[in-house]
DNA sequence: AGCTCATGGCGAG
DNA sequence: TCGCCCTGAGCTG
């Protein structure tokens, strides 16, 4: 689930459920208690999104910082709310809805200054209205890592994941090992302006899609498919199978404990 | 019942 | 670079 479209249409959600009133909040895992009863019957004041990073205002008592991880989820419900299961770290419900949080890698109660260190050691966030791609481009540029490498890391830029990592470097004929300082200024932009099309189709849509309209299946004669992940792409989890372009087998390899994804023949140096 | 894998990220070495 | 943390689905037997 969880790349940056997930979370900042994970911040309008709450933003939508729960802003303006009191919440009940518990954690029936028990890892989140002490928290949770701070937070309880409490107003939510604000939710924001910054990359893969959740920030739920409770005004003066502070932030609830949550990262999905790999595996976390949040899922909503209308009330009443049903007896939670053991897994679930946070619950938070009104008369309205609930959503209860599971497997996150972090769910804290933080104050503004911990917060503001955060938001400091991200890097722009497409999804973000003020950020653009300069911040990241003056890392990028001067960098012998791979691109793909760049890509996914959240200090360079923040909220691209896997998916998007392997489906943006596809749509601009870009080779995952070429280094970033090898780049040029113009192949960068049109990055950094695909992602802001791209990832904020998938908040609205709540999944990643990246594939042109004249390359759908429907347009190239091939019988609809649709990924794991929820979307239509063109290379993510496709290794071995034909490229929707050039009909090259896709390749995968690992890099950085990460797979990536890619065609060798509209991909090249 | 027990494996493997997954859209992430951290700290130790 | 590796091991580890978090959960659940989809296999295998």
């Amino acid at each position: 689930m969880p790349e940056g479209h997930t979370i900042h249409r994970l911040a309008e959600d709450h933003r939508e459920l729960f802003a303006g009133r009191p919440v009940r909040a518990s954690s029936p895992q028990g890892k989140f208690s002490d928290s949770a009863a701070l937070i309880d019957g409490r107003e939510l004041t604000s939710a924001e999104a910054h990359g893969k990073h959740l920030f739920l205002g409770f005004g003066a008592t502070g932030w609830v910082h949550i990262h999905l991880g790999l595996f976390g989820k949040l899922g909503f419900g209308d009330a009443p709310a049903p007896p939670p299961t053991a897994t679930v770290r946070l619950r938070l419900a009104n008369p309205r809805a609930y959503a209860d949080l599971r497997g996150p890698t972090t769910c804290a109660l933080i104050t503004d200054g911990e917060k503001a260190a955060i938001h400091e050691r991200l890097g722009p966030d497409p999804l973000r209205a003020a950020d653009d791609g300069e911040g990241a481009w003056e890392r990028i540029s001067r960098s012998r890592t791979s691109v793909a490498a760049l890509l996914m890391d959240q200090k360079v830029i923040a909220g691209v994941g896997n998916v998007y990592r392997a489906e943006v470097l596809f749509r601009h004929g870009i080779d995952p090992y070429r280094a970033g300082r090898d780049l040029t200024r113009s192949e960068w932009d049109a990055i950094w302006s695909d992602l802001v099309t791209l990832m904020r189709e998938g908040v609205r849509a709540n999944r990643i899609d990246t594939v042109r309209p004249d390359h759908l299946p429907e347009a190239m004669g091939r019988p609809p498919r649709v990924d794991d992940h929820g979307g239509e792409v063109y290379v993510y989890r496709r290794a071995a199978q034909p490229c929707h372009i050039c009909g090259t087998e896709i390749r995968t390899a690992d890099l950085a404990a990460r797979n990536l994804f890619w065609c060798p023949e509209c991909q090249r140096r």
